[in-house]
RNA sequence: GUGGCCAUGGUGUAGUGGUAACACAGAGGUUUGUGGUACCUUUAUCACGGGUUCAAUCCCCGUUGGCCACCCCA
C-alpha cells in the first residue's frame, strides 16, 4: 500500500521541469478572455477608420531593424533577438513592425495603390528586456499605419483612433504630443541643444553626461530631478523647426482640437527610435501617476522610412498600442467580481444523460451550431448533478436535458434556471426553443 | 544591463530546526435523472543546487524565476 503511494508520487511529480522561458507567458482563462475582447474592440475600430488587416512575419533580416530603428539605440544594441540562421544569415524576432510595414509597401508595391494605404495589425513582438509591470519579452502591439499621404490629417486620425479604441475599452487616456520637425531641422537643432548641456554638464547626472554624445534628445525626457531643472531652460524643439513643419504641426492640433482630444503639449517628448520625423505622440492613462512603462501607445510620422530602406520617398505615420499594459490597466480598474463575471457565458447548457443521449447530443449541437446557436456543453460529464453545477457556473438561465426517456420520445426537457421549471419541447423544435431563450 | 523585495499544493495564504495547516478551485463519491446552499474522500519530494547540522521547508551561499523601480520602450 504504501510503497504503490510513494510509486505514484514520483510519477506525478515528474513531468514538471519545462517552464516558460523568461519574459514570456501563458494566456488563458480570464487573461485569454480578455486579450481577445482587445483584440476584436482593435479589429473593430480600424475596419471603421479603413483600415486593412495585415500580417508579416515574425521572423525578418535582422538588419531591417537595424537600418530603420538605428544603431545606438537600446532596442537595436540590447533588446533584440538575433541569431544566426542554418544558410548563416542573420535574421532576427521582430521587436516592432513598422519596419516590416515599409519594408512590405516596397516589396509588394504598394505605391501604385490607390493612396495612402492603411494597415492594421496585432501581433506577437520581441525585445530581450528584463520583465516589468506590463513589460514581457514577448508583448503584442495592436498598430494601424497610413502610408502614402503627407498631410496632418493622417496623424490626427491616428491619434483619435488610438484614443477612442483606449475610450471604448473604458480607458480615459491623454495625448502627449510634440514635433521633431525634419531630419534637417533635428540636426540643426540637435548643434544647438549639445552646445547648452555642455555648457551646463556639471549639473546633469552620469546618465545624461553619456547621452549628450551618444544620444542628446534623450536628455529631454530624463526624469531625474536634476536633468529637470537643466532641461527646463534648454532650447525647444519646436522653436526649430522649419516653417513647413510648423505649420503641419499647428494643423494636426487644430484636427485634434476639432475631434474633440484633449492632448498636452509636451516640447520633452522624444522617441527612442531614429525613424521618426515631425509629429511624436503618447498616450497614457489618465488615472496613473507620473510612471515611465504607463505609456499605452506610442507612435509619431516616419516620413524618411519608406526611403531609407529602398522604396521611393513616402510619407507615412502610425501608432502602436501595448496590449498588455492596457490589459494590466483594466484589471487594476475591474474589480475581481467584474472579472469573474467576464468568464461567465451566459446563455444555454446542454445536458446529457446516458450513453444513448451522449450519441444523440453530437447530432443536436451539431444542428444548434449550425442554426448559428451556441450552447455550452461538457459531453465527458456523466451525472447530471455535475452538468448542472456546471451549467451554474456558466451562469446560464436554461439548462437543455437530454436522458434516456427524451431519446426515446424525440423530445428535451428545457429547465429554467431560475425558477426551476421544466417544460417538454420535440426535438425537432429545439432550434427555435434555444433562439427564443437566447433571445435572438 | 543596474538596484530593491520575494519564492510553501491549481490559486490565495498559515507555519515550524525533527517532512506541513487553512480557504478556495479541481477530480470522484454520498439512491444508477436535477445545480446555485450539505457531507465524505482525494490533490505539496515546502523553486533548483550546494553548505551548516544527528536532523533543514525553516539558517547560510549560489542558481533560476517572480514582483517593483531605473535604463529604454508599447
Amino acid at each position: 500500500m504504501i510503497h504503490k503511494k510513494t510509486a505514484l508520487k514520483k510519477t506525478a511529480s515528474k513531468p514538471s521541469g519545462y517552464t516558460t522561458l523568461r519574459g514570456m507567458k501563458d494566456m488563458f482563462g480570464q487573461e485569454g478572455e480578455l486579450f481577445q475582447y482587445i483584440y476584436e474592440a482593435g479589429k473593430k475600430i480600424a475596419s471603421a477608420y479603413g483600415f486593412g488587416y495585415i500580417e508579416t512575419p515574425v521572423l525578418e533580416q535582422a538588419q531591417l531593424f537595424i537600418r530603420s530603428i538605428g544603431k545606438g539605440t537600446e532596442v537595436v544594441d540590447k533588446e533584440m533577438y538575433v541569431f544566426e540562421d542554418k544558410d548563416g544569415s542573420r535574421v532576427c524576432l521582430r521587436p516592432e513592425m513598422t519596419a516590416s510595414i515599409a519594408r512590405a509597401y516596397i516589396n509588394n508595391g504598394m505605391q501604385s495603390m490607390p493612396q495612402p494605404v492603411k494597415l492594421w495589425y496585432f501581433a506577437s513582438m520581441f525585445r530581450h528586456d528584463r520583465p516589468q509591470a506590463g513589460r514581457y519579452r514577448q508583448f503584442h502591439q495592436f498598430s494601424c499605419e497610413t502610408l502614402g499621404e503627407h498631410n496632418p490629417v493622417v496623424d490626427a486620425e491616428l491619434i483619435v483612433v488610438a484614443y477612442n479604441m483606449l475610450r471604448d475599452l473604458g480607458i480615459n487616456s491623454m495625448v502627449k504630443i510634440n514635433s521633431i520637425g525634419t531630419l534637417q531641422d533635428r540636426e540643426n537643432y540637435l548643434v544647438e541643444l549639445v552646445g547648452y548641456l555642455k555648457s551646463k554638464r556639471s549639473y546633469l547626472s552620469e546618465d545624461s553626461k553619456k547621452r549628450i554624445t551618444k544620444n542628446p534628445l534623450r536628455v529631454l525626457d530624463s526624469k531625474l530631478e536634476q536633468d529637470i531643472a537643466v532641461v527646463e531652460e534648454a532650447p525647444q524643439i519646436i522653436e526649430w523647426l522649419s516653417g513647413d513643419s510648423k505649420k503641419f504641426f499647428m494643423s494636426v492640433l487644430e484636427y485634434l482640437d476639432e475631434a474633440g482630444v484633449p492632448y498636452v503639449l509636451t516640447p520633452t517628448l522624444v522617441r527612442g527610435l531614429d525613424y521618426y520625423t515631425d509629429t511624436v505622440f503618447e498616450l497614457y492613462p489618465e488615472s496613473e501617476e507620473e510612471g515611465s512603462q504607463s505609456a499605452l501607445v506610442g507612435g509619431g510620422r516616419y516620413n524618411g522610412l519608406v526611403e531609407q530602406l529602398g522604396g521611393q520617398a513616402t510619407p507615412a505615420a502610425g501608432f502602436s498600442m501595448g496590449i498588455e499594459r492596457v490589459m494590466h490597466v483594466l484589471k487594476k480598474s475591474m474589480s475581481t467580481e467584474q472579472q469573474d463575471q467576464a468568464l461567465k457565458k451566459g446563455g444555454v447548457f446542454f445536458a446529457q444523460l446516458g450513453e444513448q443521449a451522449r450519441k444523440r447530443s453530437l447530432y443536436l449541437l451539431e444542428e444548434l451550431r449550425r442554426a448559428g446557436l451556441l450552447v455550452q456543453h461538457n459531453l465527458a460529464k456523466s451525472s447530471l448533478k455535475a452538468q448542472l453545477e456546471l451549467a451554474n457556473k456558466c451562469g446560464s438561465t436554461h439548462t437543455l436535458i437530454l436522458g434516456q426517456k427524451e431519446v426515446q420520445d424525440g423530445t428535451i426537457l428545457i429547465r429554467n434556471m431560475e425558477s426551476g421549471i421544466q417544460e417538454v419541447v420535440d426535438q425537432k423544435k429545439i432550434t427555435n426553443a434555444v433562439r427564443k431563450l437566447l433571445g435572438e
